[in-house]
DNA sequence: CATGAATGAGGCTTCATTCAT
DNA sequence: TATGAATGAAGCCTCATTCAT
C-alpha cells in the first residue's frame, strides 16, 4: 500500500508527537501543523483522530511484524533462523524507536479494541504456524504457540529498549536468553 | 503510609476508571464521583490529577515490587527461592489484574518521568543486590543485573496477562521459561 | 417549576438569538455572552445544545397551551367560552412575539421529534376534551377532535402573526372566522 | 424556466436532504453526493448555498401556488370554484409533501427575508384580485383581503399535513371548515 | 475539611467555498 | 463546464481547577 504524500506526512508527524508527548496529549492541530497541512485537511484522509491512531498503529505493526513473522518456506525454528529473524527485527526497533515506542504505547491504551486485534492477528499465522512445527518436531517446548509467540515479541521489545537506553553493542547473548527460555 | 478512608476511596475509583477507559479519558469529575465525594475534595488530597496519578503508580509499584523484590538474608537466586518469588507476584497479579494493568498503562504513558522512575528505582535494590552476587557465583549467565532484573519483570507482566486472558492453570513450565533464560 | 435565575437567563437569551438569528445561526458562545455566563456554564444547566433548545421549546409550550387549554369545570366550548380563551392567547400572543415565533419555527425543525412531541400532547388533553363534548351537544361540527384542536391552535398562530405584522385593532371578526369555520 | 439536467438534480437532492434533515443540517456537500455531482460544480449552478435554498423556495412557491392562484376569466370565488382550487392544491399536496415540508420550514427559517417575500408577493396577485371582487359582491366577509388569502394558505397546508399524518379519505369536510370560515 | 457551581482555555470536527487541473 | 482536494474559520463540548460558602 503506497502512501501519498500527505497522508505519509500525517502518519510521520503523528508518530513523532505521539511517542514524544503521548497519544491524548498531541492535538490533532498540532499534528496538522507538524505535517505542514491545514487543521481540515487532516479528516480528508481519516475519518477522525482515532481513525488516524487505529491506523497508524496497523500501519505499523504491519511493518515491524513482517520481520519477525516472514513469509517462508522454513517448517522449523531453529537456533540459526530465529536468530536472523530476531537480529533483523532488533536492528529495525533500534533504527525505528518511535515507532517500537508507539507501538508499546498503542497497546496499553484503550485504542487497543479487539477490533484493531483482530486485524492484526492475522498477521501472526505465519509465525504460529512455524512455532507448531517446532513443537511437534521436539525443537521448542511443548508450551501452547500463542505463549510462545508472545513470549518472542515481549523479549523483542525489552531487549530493543535495553539497547537503545544502554547503547550496548551487544546482541547474541540477549539472542540467547530467548532462545534457552523456549528450547527443549 | 497508611492511608485515610477517602484518600483509598479516590485511589480505589481512579484505579478503577484508569483501568477501565485509560487515563486521559478519565475526569477528575468522574473519579471524585466514583469515590463519593465532591469534585473539589480531590484537591484536599492531591495538588492536582498529575500528583494522583502519580502516588497512585508509586503506591501500586510498591506494593507489586515488594513482592518480587523481599528485604532478605539470602544471597542468591536459586531456582526454589526464586520461584517462591515469582509464584507470590503471579498470584498477587492474576487477584490485582488493574493494578498491574495500570502499571503497564503508566510506563508507557508521558507521565513516566524521569522523576517517576527515580523514586521507584530504590526499590529494586534487594532484588538486583541478589541477582549480582547469583551473577559471581555463576548461576546466572554473566549478563547486566539490570537487563536480567528488567527480563524478569517483563516476563512476569506478561505471563500474568497470558494467564489471566486464558484463564490456564499452568504455572511451573510458565516459570522454567524464565529460569531457563538467565540461569548458566 | 420555578428557575434559578442562571437558567432563567439562558433561557432569555436563546429565545431572543434563535428568533433573530433561527436556531441554527445561533451559536452556544452567543447565547452564554448574552446571558452574561461562561460558556461552560450552558452545560451546567443543559446537556447540550439540543437539550437547552428541547426545553425551551416545552417551557413556552407550557406557558402557552395553558392558556388555550385550561383546567376548567365548563363542559362545553360555547361561543363566549371559546372567544375568552382565544383573547386571552391572542394577547399573549401579542406580547410575547418571540416565543410565539419561536414555538413555530422549533416546530418546522428538524428538533421537532417524537419524544418532543410526546411530552407536549400530554397538555392538549383539556381542550381535546371540550371539543369532544360539544361534538357530542351538537355544538361542533362532527369532524375528529384532533382537526378541531389543531384548526384552533393554527388559526391562533396565525392570526397573531397577522395582527402583530398589521398593527391592526381588530379582533372580534378574525375569531368568528375560527367560529364560523367549526360551529354547527 | 425549463432546467437543465444537472440543475434539477440539485434541486431534488436539496429538497430530500432539507426535509429529512433540515436545511441547516444538511451540507453542500451531501447534496452534491446525492445529486451525483462533484462538491465544485455545485457552484457552477449557484452562487452559494443560501443563493440555492433561495431559488428552490421560489420554485416551489411557484409551483403550488400556482394551483391555487390561477390565472383565470373568473371574478368571484363562490363554492364551487374556490373548492376546486383547494381540492387541486391538496392533492398536489398529498403527492409532493417533501415540498409542502419544505416551504414550511423555509417561511419559518431565516431565510425568509423581506427580499424573498417581495418576488413571491407577485404570484398572490390573481387569487388577491379574486377575493377583493367577492368581498364586493357581498359573497365574502369584509375582512382585509390579505387576512382571507392567508387564512386560505394556512388551512391548506394545515389541512394537507393533518391528512398525511391520518391519511384519512375525507376532503370535503374540512375544505367546508375554510368555506364557512370566510363566507357571509 | 468539604462542597459543587462556575470558569474559560483548548480539543475535535464540520463545512461552505475556492482553485488548479 | 466539471472536478474534488484543500482550506481555516467557527461551532460544540469537556474538563482541570478554583473559590466562596
Amino acid at each position: 500500500m503506497i502512501k501519498d504524500g500527505k497522508e505519509k506526512r500525517i502518519f510521520d508527524a503523528a508518530l513523532k508527537l505521539f511517542t514524544e508527548n503521548g497519544i491524548d496529549n498531541t492535538s490533532t492541530a498540532s499534528i496538522s501543523k507538524e505535517a505542514g497541512i491545514a487543521a481540515g485537511t487532516l479528516y480528508v484522509y481519516f475519518e477522525n483522530k482515532e481513525d488516524l491512531i487505529n491506523k497508524l498503529y496497523i500501519s505499523l505493526k504491519e511493518e515491524s511484524i513482517g520481520l519477525i513473522c516472514p513469509d517462508t518456506s522454513e517448517t522449523v525454528l531453529n537456533y540459526e533462523y530465529l536468530e536472523k529473524l530476531w537480529m533483523n527485527t532488533v536492528e529495525w526497533g533500534i533504527n525505528n524507536q518511535d515507532k517500537f515506542r508507539f507501538i508499546t504505547q498503542f497497546q496499553s491504551s484503550p485504542y487497543y479494541t479487539e477490533d484493531v486485534k483482530a486485524i492484526v492477528d492475522s498477521y501472526k499465522k505465519n509465525l504460529i504456524g512455524l512455532i507448531k512445527g517446532s513443537i511437534k518436531n521436539k525443537k521448542l517446548k511443548n508450551l501452547p504457540p500463542e505463549y510462545i509467540f508472545e513470549l518472542i515479541l515481549t523479549h523483542l521489545v525489552y531487549t530493543v529498549g535495553y539497547i537503545v537506553q544502554t547503547k550496548t553493542k551487544e546482541r547474541r547473548r540477549f539472542f540467547e536468553t530467548l532462545f534457552d527460555a523456549i528450547k527443549i
